[in-house]
DNA sequence: GCCAACGTTGGC
DNA sequence: GCCAACGTTGGC
């Protein structure tokens, strides 16, 4: 299973949002750029992601799981991108910022800081068991 | 095919 | 609200 790492506008999407939608899982639409693209179509179903808050808040507020795999974006006119379902799995306890992430050796390689403004990025299993952590997940 | 201009994202 | 990073567009 592989791990990864989706960012949304609180504004636009929220983890209170997502919750609320339930078990069945919910496009995420919207991505508009090839890397984060690539890195949807590489998700299989069970995988699981980290749902980061960008903008409000700056910090990885819970886990959601992929429901589905990747079909075209039906908000996407030209048909280029593609969704995946996600489903909520688990809030974190405590939310993990973008501080404590800057902050901490085990987390610099992390893409969310090398590469700031992809929208979908992969994490590796030993950041990903090491943010569960720090969160209480 | 290069590159300047422009738009968007997202941290500060 | 500003601006750096970076992707995209369009003229040549």
């Amino acid at each position: 299973m592989a791990y990864w790492l989706v960012k949304s506008e609180p504004d636009s999407w929220s983890w209170d949002q997502q919750v609320k939608a339930g078990a069945k899982g919910t496009p995420w639409t919207g991505v508009r750029n090839h890397t984060a693209k690539a890195n949807l179509i590489k998700m299989k179903k069970g995988d699981r992601a980290f749902f980061y808050h960008s903008n409000v808040g700056k910090e990885i507020v819970g886990i959601v799981e992929v429901a589905k795999e990747h079909y075209p974006d039906p908000t996407d006119k030209t048909e280029t991108f593609v969704v995946v379902d996600f489903k909520a799995v688990e809030p974190l306890k405590t939310p993990v910022t973008l501080v404590q992430i800057k902050a901490d050796k085990k987390l610099s390689e992390m893409a969310l800081i090398k590469y700031s403004r992809l929208s979908v990025q992969p994490v590796t299993a030993d950041e990903w068991k090491y943010v569960c952590k720090l969160g209480g997940a």
